[in-house]
DNA sequence: GCTGAGATTCTT
DNA sequence: AGAATCTCAGCA
């Protein structure tokens, strides 16, 4: 029988190149004001890690913006961009070591903002756990995955070595 | 108070 | 392949 469990904080408390490959083929589910549910898999993620890391925000130092991805795994990380687009990440990893995934495509929706427009997630969900809130979570299941893996998006500011890593992961 | 860069998206 | 779009973080 198929048992499905909600992710906990031990889950987000790894490091993000463990937890971001393991988080494709888990259900995202959000629960919106009305009560309804939305679940799809995830199939696409961003790793971004830590203060070296040129494409993570973190790389700036801890700042108003950042010190939300210094927290322990589990707390969720939304910021706009572009002023338009909400991004949806999921820190990672232990305190005081910057990190997060950025949820880039599920199943039925493909790209990061479309994912944020769709499931009515904006600025507030910043600082909330993806544990607790009871809004959105993940579940796993007894399904395996497999992933390939490719560059990140969008970060060829980042120089020679951080643009080029294989941190985005890919449901095949 | 400014300034400008940006984990995108949609159109041509 | 390129423009649209505009907020807010980071400084001063």
């Amino acid at each position: 029988m198929k048992t499905v469990t909600k992710l906990d904080h031990s889950f987000f408390q790894r490091d993000v190149l463990e937890v971001a490959p393991d988080l494709i083929g888990k259900f995202l589910v959000r629960k919106f004001d009305d009560g309804k549910l939305f679940r799809s898999r995830v199939i696409e993620v961003e790793a971004y890690r830590g203060e070296d890391d040129l494409a993570c925000h973190a790389s700036k130092g801890r700042t108003a913006r950042t010190e939300i991805m210094y927290r322990a795994g589990g707390a969720i990380y939304v910021y706009l961009i572009y002023g338009m687009y909400w991004m949806l990440n999921l820190v990672t990893g232990e305190e005081n070591i910057p990190q997060a995934v950025l949820v880039r495509g599920l199943e039925d929706i493909s790209g990061p903002g479309r994912i944020t427009s769709r499931l009515n997630i904006e600025g507030s969900f910043n600082g909330q756990s993806i544990v607790d809130s009871g809004k959105l979570w993940l579940e796993n299941n007894d399904e395996k995955s497999e992933f390939v893996t490719a560059t990140r998006i969008g970060v060829d500011y980042a120089g020679e070595l951080w643009k080029n890593k294989q941190w985005r992961f890919i449901m095949v």
